[in-house]
RNA sequence: UCAGAUGGCCGGGUGACCGCGGGCUUCGCAAGAGGUUCGAGGAAAGUCCGGGCUCCACGGAGAAACGGUGCCGGUUAAUGGCCGGCGGGGGCGACCCCAGGGACAGCGCCACAGAAAUCAAACCGCCGAAUUCCCCAACACUUCGGUGAAACGGGAAUGGCAAGGUUGAAAUGGUGCGGUAAGAGCGCACCGCGCGACUGGCAACAGAAGCGGCACGGCAAGCCCCACCGGGAGCAAGACCAAAUAGGGACGGCAGGUUGCGUUUUCCGCGUAGCCGUCCGGGUCGGUCGCGAGAGGUGUGGGGCAACUCACAUCCCAGAGGAAUGGUCACCCCUUGUUGCGUCUUUUGGCGCAAGAAGGACAGAACCCGGCUUACAGGCCAUCUGAUGCU
RNA sequence: CGGAGCGUAGCGCAGCCUGGUAGCGCAUUUGCCUGGGGGGCAAAGGGUCGCAGGUUCAAAUCCUGUCGCUCCGA
């Protein structure tokens, strides 16, 4: 699993299709220099979800979560954000594994209506 | 037993499965895979001080300015930290708190009230001894109209006083006796205050013979004075490797015609401005190092009241870079309130047992170290103080 | 990592340096002018001066600590 590590790629990703679900805010977009069959994910948390102790834990969460469905569910060539929210470190793990896979379908159909108005 | 003071310590435990970061190691050309081992705190936090380290500046040294510190001694790499002592304040006490030099170096401020806020003075008041005047008037003189006038008493002016009153946070010693016209350290006694030989102590300071009739308000966390300390910046320090693009330099080749500029002007000549190739250095993105064996931890012994220090032994104990500890579960521990049963009680309710439920403090290394400050559920240990009860 | 500033009435600010009375504008409430609205006039209410200690007779103001916010430089 391919993480984002510069600024600018985590701008981009903002700039793309944003899905606000239950404990997390998910962020897509192309990402046209990755390889064939790949795709890159990352996290992050600003001082809104408390200090550092609390971010921390919430992007550790987050990590949690995506290692188990990102595998099953991301599209290639795409770059994926996950930003932690207030409640990411409180809220039970089924709940976020829920929110996260809702997130990711919705912002999918997203994608596709978005291609779809490009292409007509 | 209750209430409290001081110092120190811990800060969930055990186990199972799936995952994360670093070191070492095996396999592999490599990517990577396997094994093994280590993997957040007492505050890692705030960034309030002090140092190491690195670069910059500077001839040595010092001064000015600016900033900081501020009883004395010690400790330390160093400090504004810490320890011990002194002084002041608080508490019955254990003990706690204090930026705690200087107000005859100078400037400034002290609202309101009050007579007056530091230069002295006098609003109410007290006095009538001294000088002068007025009233009263014994008495004397008399032209019987008046005139002069002592004492006592009264009033006033020049004056004397600061005892008493009023204000205020703060008012220039307090009490008593003498003294006086009234008073006043004017005099005396005691207390207070100031200076203080001398004694003890490294010192801060403490004690104190004697002297002084008392003259000395507060604020320096107002400016300031004095003493001491400080060169500046910070790991984004700093060092190294180094892409694409653009630009620079050197060499070689092509063209050597025209044009511009320079050589003061003209002719000639020279240089420069073009394109291509090779090489070079600077530098950006990026990467590597800096980066963890240290003013280190633990133990024992010695020195010191202590902070601390010396010797020996032993241990290796995070090193990321959108940043490593997460997910699921079981049992135990603790806390909270709920329900049921038992028991005590007049009741509210207390205690015990059981059930199932919710929750588990503050908080995450980012170059390192020594302090300070702040946050923190709950718990443990030691020493000491006060009260009460029993022996 | 280094530096600067702010916090005062519901909102925006002054007062702080040089310590003694917390004030201004808008807003709020009431009354009046108007047939009503708008607008105007008059009056009133509203303050832990971010928090905690300290200095002082006295602190929004001075000092120390602390909390929150904003900005600047590398």
């Amino acid at each position: 699993m391919e993480r984002l590590r510069k600024r600018a790629e985590f701008l981009r990703a903002a700039k793309g299709v944003r899905r606000v679900e239950g404990a997390i805010t998910l962020e897509i977009c192309k990402a046209p220099e990755i390889p064939e069959g790949l795709w890159r994910v990352g996290f992050t948390a600003s001082r809104k979800v408390g200090n550092a102790v609390a971010r921390n834990r919430a992007k550790r969460r987050l990590r949690a979560a995506a290692s188990q469905l990102l595998p099953l569910l991301a599209r290639e060539g795409h770059d994926y954000v996950l930003v932690a929210r207030a409640s990411t470190g409180t809220r039970a793990f089924d709940g976020l594994l829920a929110d996260v896979t809702a997130a990711l379908n919705a912002a999918h159909r997203g994608l596709d209506r978005k291609k779809k108005g490009e292409g007509t």
